[in-house]
RNA sequence: CGGGGCGUGGCGCAGUUCGGUAGCGCGCCAGCUUUGGGAGCUGGAUGUCGGAGGUUCGAAUCCUCUCGCCCCGACCA
């Protein structure tokens, strides 16, 4: 009984890196900050992004694709969103051999580009709304790196749309926020908190920034998606204007919204345990992995007739499961090797079984014994396999909420929150009415930051836990990546 | 970019104090025996000791510079 995993509570980024080797998620490679996403952890991407664009088209998005350069002077329309990601840009300089006339930025993000291009395209109301997604990677020169959470150059996807009016445009980033949540909460089983960035954590040149805060094992607090309402600024910056029913020229309000893979670490981290990985089922590359047990010949092929059989009414049924054929390695072994690597549930098909026409089942969202089935008979495999994946795929979702619930704690006095913060860490649910000093004093003085101010919270009175002034204003703080 | 730690075979590490020409566990390859919770035995392969320069008869070890990684800060999807 050993692996190579740092138990989570002796150092949690050590844990969250060997994780991420030992699954062969992915490695750092040679320039400083970037990453090789490996077979498994693409395909994990993949899953992400098959669930995230199913929903942009049923919200009736369409991809494209921009540029991974943007002209500086283009770039630098838009004052605040030049400001905010000046200090992490990478620039092109040389291009051919010789010096450029002037530079490329290598895109950090693409409103700048795609606003420019919007302006070529909208004439008219009728033009409205543009509703297009695009599948890229962008390069932020970070300080600091760690896998999926942040590295200098990173996949996602950006939505970019240009409507008639604020109200249209307001409507867009909250229905974006909503598939973003559908998504945590029943693709990731990561329930999450929606709300509104503070002024300090607002994305560069947006009016407003909405965010999904997921709490991670360690209890920090990871933003997990974003989607910001534009206002006029980046149409004003490209002159995105339209002529509207009056034959009045008027400037688009435009929205942006974005999911990296830093949802990858979103899912190692609420999930994962000292055993390795948990995935939740619809994300899986590997929903069920098939253990073929023989000790004499004659049992190994009347046992791999059964796990055809198996494998191939599984695969009918649209599930995604692999048969672990390799003879070098003991039924035990494969058991660690595949609970390390997330995968949800194993059948183990062995002589006992073939006799009995039956198989066992074990979910790895329950250790050991305790989450094994003895004698599930073979013609109620595939109905049964469906069964425990969304039953898995519903727990882990439960049990991430509990942690949650477990670690968010409601407090009235900054005296309090510190204290908490300290003992017990978490999510600290408080009145706020401070500003983007009281923000950073905070800060300062505890590492929390504030994640959010919630959507859905209740709106009854009391004192801001800094300023002692009566709001009905509540806020989210916490540690956070 | 500041403070601390670390770079030795694919992974994890010892060896560095006090210089003498590289070792352990896992993994890998071959064979045999094994296989219902991380198999055993036998044999074998794999290292520019992160890189560059220097000191020395001789450097993983000492000196200088450099690159990278990890942890803690500041910045951020």
């Amino acid at each position: 009984m050993t692996n190579n995993i740092t138990p989570q509570s002796e150092d949690y980024s050590r844990w969250y890196l060997d994780i991420i080797r030992e699954a062969e998620l992915a490695e750092n490679s040679e320039a400083r900050g970037s990453m090789v996403i490996r077979p498994y952890g693409y395909a994990l991407w993949e899953a992400i992004q098959s669930g995230l664009d199913r929903r942009f088209k049923d919200t009736g998005h369409v991809n494209a694709y921009f540029p991974l350069f943007i002209p500086k002077s283009l770039f630098q329309k838009e004052a605040e969103h030049v400001k905010g990601f000046d200090p992490e840009l990478a620039v092109v300089t040389i291009g051919g051999g010789s010096t450029l006339e002037e530079p490329l930025v290598v895109r950090p993000t693409s409103e700048a580009i795609i606003g420019h291009h919007y302006a070529k395209w909208i004439q008219s109301y009728r033009d409205l709304p543009l509703l297009i997604n695009q599948w890229a990677n962008v390069v932020r020169w970070e300080m600091r790196n760690r896998p999926f959470l942040r590295t200098t150059e990173f996949l996602w996807q950006e939505g970019h749309t240009a409507h008639a009016t604020e109200d249209e445009a307001r409507e867009e980033t909250l229905r974006m926020l909503d598939v973003y949540v559908d998504f945590a909460e029943n693709d990731a089983a990561i329930p999450v908190i929606k709300g509104i960035k503070s002024d300090r954590e607002t994305f560069p040149g947006a009016v407003n920034t909405y965010t999904i805060e997921g709490m991670m094992g360690n209890k920090w607090a990871l933003q997990m998606g974003t989607s910001h309402y534009l206002g006029t600024k980046f149409a004003q910056m490209n002159q995105i204007k339209f002529l509207d029913q009056n034959n009045v020229s008027q400037l688009c309000h435009t929205t942006s919204w974005g999911i990296s893979t830093r949802m990858v670490g979103a899912v190692i981290m609420a999930h994962g345990d000292n055993q390795g990985l948990r995935l939740p089922p619809v994300l899986a590359p590997i929903q069920v992995v098939i253990v073929p047990i023989w000790r004499k010949e004659a049992e190994r092929v009347s046992v791999l007739e059964v796990v055809d059989r198996v494998h191939t009414n599984l695969r009918d049924k649209g599930i995604r499961v692999k048969v672990d054929r390799r003879d070098d390695q003991t039924p035990g072994f494969k058991y660690n090797d595949w609970e390390m690597r997330g995968v949800p549930m194993r059948i183990e098909i062995g002589p006992r079984d073939v006799q009995q026409q039956s198989v066992v089942f074990a979910r790895r969202d329950r250790p050991g014994k305790e989450g094994k089935s003895f004698g599930i008979p073979l013609s109620e495999v595939a109905h049964e396999t469906q069964t425990l994946l969304h039953s898995i795929q519903e727990n882990l979702r439960l049990q991430a909420l509990q942690t949650r619930a477990d670690n968010t704690h409601r407090v009235t006095s900054y005296t309090a929150f510190q204290e908490v913060l300290q003992e017990k860490e978490g999510f600290l649910h408080v009145h706020w009415a401070g500003t983007t000093q009281d923000e950073e004093r905070i800060q300062e003085e505890t590492k929390a930051t504030l994640r959010c101010l919630p959507l859905d919270s209740t709106t009854e009175e009391g004192q801001c836990i800094l300023t002692g002034k009566r709001t009905s204003q509540m806020a989210i703080f916490a540690r956070a990546y």
